[in-house]
RNA sequence: GCCAAUAUAGCUCAGUUGGUAGAGCAGCGGUUUCGUAAACCGCAGGUCAAGGGUUCGAGUCCCUUUAUUGGCUCCA
């Protein structure tokens, strides 16, 4: 047989070796280290016998491909230890994931982090024996008797599920055998370096119709110091976690009898807070859009209207005289979710002409959402929140060049925060398969889509595409970004909604005297901005850009002779518009600049007998330390500069 | 909402098999006036998250509630 490499160049082999074999006539090292291959492009086996000609390429534990292989191989392994030690408990799924691999069993009872041990050891157990992984298929009736027989009935209904003409291979290592696409490592022998991290509920096909099942969470590495310096990674990560530092550096804090997800934000968070807005909204008005300022809550009716009643009830908070809040005689409010109605009604105003449009309202408004209990988290997922909203109407003529717009200032915001590195879009569709979710007909739906996809296209926007993710009224352009533990969260949304206009009664008299319904783009520009503030806690370890920072400058002086100029030092910096504190403590300067630094506050001025003599301010930076003497007008002419320029 | 874990002073944590709370830092008072990440001495501070139960006796065991954390589901 003739193998094609990734490189063009062909060479024969005798037909019937297997990808490892192959491999060690290039290089003993390469056979060593490849942990699984793709054949035509295809990831398969690498311990699998090759027939006929073929393009091949290796995969190490470089490649994610390998890496996948390596670790779906330990989630196997995992649940061989898990078999051997409780063999009651009934297998579900364990696939690779992103950093490691899980798998999910149906235990009578949880495991504890003793059973976790206890497994960690029977997987070392498993490593040593060295079993080779073997892979055979059955027909479909064999594969569901075979597996009704090993008494595993989440294997059954997963076959039972699959297409008719589906492959239904098996991979067995040792006494162990599960039903699995693959592909696998060569043998358990490989998967070196597990760990198990933690155990999680997790519902049986991801419903919560369906049984919840236990979830043990693992990772693994081919090297033992990666893997180490994985665990230290994490640890790293958990010290800029914004739910720790947040409330260290005082930004936020929650109180027991005030409620979940209802956090108070401290003199230094709501500060940061205010600094945003008015930076959003400043922005937002040089862009031409019109603030409002509209009600926090309303009748059950405008609901109605808005279709949120009937689909979003369960996240409302609502506010009856009656226990029934159906009650057509009852006088029923909701706290607002979404800006959306409320916008529309500025609209509803007057009577509009196609040459009002576009429109572009903006607020920066309060909504309340009633989250379930368990989603809540820090100042991410909270229950009250204040975001950015923007509703634009405009033509259809004009919808991409306003999209454009909100995009545009998307990517300002996060250009001047930092974050642009560390997003991705999302092209969040409906979901075709359970319509009742959303308002509007399937053509409707589908014309949006198209629309939006052409327009997320012509902006050259690079974006993976989602299903069942659109908002009930449209799809989205969803900005996403990762907190520290890694969990995914829209920081920022477009939204196109062909749909509600047309509820609302909102209409334009175009050119040619015909009443129309423009097209609505609901938008943020940054997300709601207690999670904003939590990325740039996390982004910055605390030591959030100087124009945010809560506290900008720090005079410290260092006997009671300096407190004087000390004072005066503060005043004109603060009449400057500079946040600046003074610590006239009867503290060692050690101490002060210590507890400064400890509250990552940009700049230190150190004020001796030196410098008052010589009308001089001593600066430390929190980030280089000790920059020497200078004039006030040199440092503030710099820190002015600085701020500015929003300096990160 | 579901599966788990956790809850002791403002913070970080001790508290033996059940015998009625302890340290460091922070705070307050004093001494010290000091040159770039922690001066010294003293004082005060807790219905052990809340409520109920078992017990002669509960911070410790059990139940309920609340909050926090990690997941699942849901979502900005």
């Amino acid at each position: 047989m003739i193998l094609t490499f990734p490189d063009g160049s062909k060479r024969t082999f005798s037909d019937g070796m297997t990808g490892i074999e192959v491999a060690s006539e290039i290089s003993p090292r390469l056979a060593k280290a490849t942990l699984s291959c793709a054949i035509d492009g295809v990831h398969s086996d690498a311990f699998r016998p090759i027939h006929g000609d073929h393009s091949i390429k290796f995969f190490t534990f470089e490649d994610e491909n390998g890496r996948w292989a390596y670790r779906h191989t330990a989630s196997h392994v995992l649940a061989q230890a898990v078999k051997r030690l409780y063999p009651e408990i009934k297998l579900a799924i364990g696939p690779a994931i992103e950093n490691g691999f899980y798998y999910d069993f149906d235990a009578p009872e949880a495991f504890s982090p003793d059973d976790l041990r206890r497994i960690e050891k029977e997987m070392e157990k498993i490593q040593q024996e060295n079993h080779p992984l073997e892979r055979f298929e059955l027909p479909r009736a064999e594969a569901i008797a075979y597996m009704e027989q090993l008494g595993e009935p989440y294997k059954v209904e997963l076959i039972h599920d699959l297409p008719e003409d589906a492959t239904i291979s098996f991979y067995k290592e040792g006494d162990f055998v599960d039903l699995c696409a693959g592909p696998h490592v060569a043998s358990t022998g490989k998967v070196k370096n597990c760990k198990l991290m933690n155990v999680a509920g997790a519902y049986w096909r991801g419903s919560e119709k369906n049984k919840m099942l236990q979830r043990i969470y693992g990772t693994a590495f081919d090297k033992k110091i990666d893997l180490e310096a994985y665990v230290t990674q994490l640890e790293e990560a958990k010290k800029r976690d914004h739910n720790k530092l947040g409330r260290d550096l005082e930004l936020f804090t929650t109180v027991d009898v005030i409620g979940q997800g209802l956090p108070i934000l401290l003199p230094k968070g709501a500060r940061v807070i205010q600094l945003l807005e008015r930076f959003v909204e400043d922005e937002e008005q040089k862009r031409g859009y019109l603030l409002t300022k509209t009600p926090f809550m309303a009748k059950r009716e405008l609901y109605k209207i808005s279709g949120h009643w009937d689909h979003y009830r369960d996240g409302m908070f609502i506010m009856s005289d009656s226990a029934d809040v159906e009650d057509p005689e009852a006088e029923v409010f909701a706290l607002r979710p979404m800006t959306c109605p409320f916008q529309f009604m500025a609209y509803l105003n007057r009577p509009r002409s196609y040459r009002d449009l576009p429109l572009r309202y903006n607020e920066t408004s309060t909504l309340f959402r009633n989250e379930s209990s368990g989603e809540m988290h820090g100042l991410i997922r909270v229950r009250q929140f204040t975001i950015s909203e923007g509703h634009l109407a405009c033509r259809p003529d004009q919808v991409e060049e306003e999209f454009k717009g909100c995009l545009d200032l998307a990517k300002f915001m996060l250009d001047t925060l930092g974050f642009s590195e560390d997003v991705s879009y999302r092209f969040s569709k409906w979901d075709e398969n359970d319509t009742d979710k959303y308002i509007g007909d399937k053509a409707s739906w589908e014309r949006t889509q198209d629309m939006m996809r052409v327009i997320l296209n012509d902006l050259n926007v690079t974006f993976t595409e989602v299903d069942g993710e659109a908002a009930f009224y449209g799809p989205k352009l969803d900005i996403q970004i990762k907190n520290v533990h890694g969990k995914e969260d829209t920081l920022i949304t477009i939204q196109i909604d062909f749909q509600l206009a047309e509820r609302f009664g909102m209409v334009y008299t175009d050119a040619d005297g015909e009443k129309k319904y423009p097209v609505v783009i609901h938008r943020t520009s940054i997300g709601c901005y207690e999670r904003t503030l939590a990325l740039l806690i996390e982004k910055y370890a605390g030591a959030l850009p100087t124009w945010i920072a809560p506290v900008q400058v720090k005079v410290l002086p260092i006997t009671d002779r300096a407190a004087e100029q000390s004072k005066v030092v503060a005043a004109e910096l603060s009449n400057m518009g500079v946040r600046v504190e003074t610590d006239l403590r009867n503290e060692k300067i050690g101490f002060k600049i210590r507890e400064s630094q400890m509250q990552k506050v940009p700049y230190m001025l150190v004020l001796g007998d030196k410098e008052v003599e010589q009308s001089l301010v001593a600066v430390r930076s929190r980030k280089d330390g000790d920059l020497g003497t200078m004039t006030l007008d040199a440092f503030s002419a710099q820190l002015l500069k600085e701020i500015a320029t929003k300096a990160r």
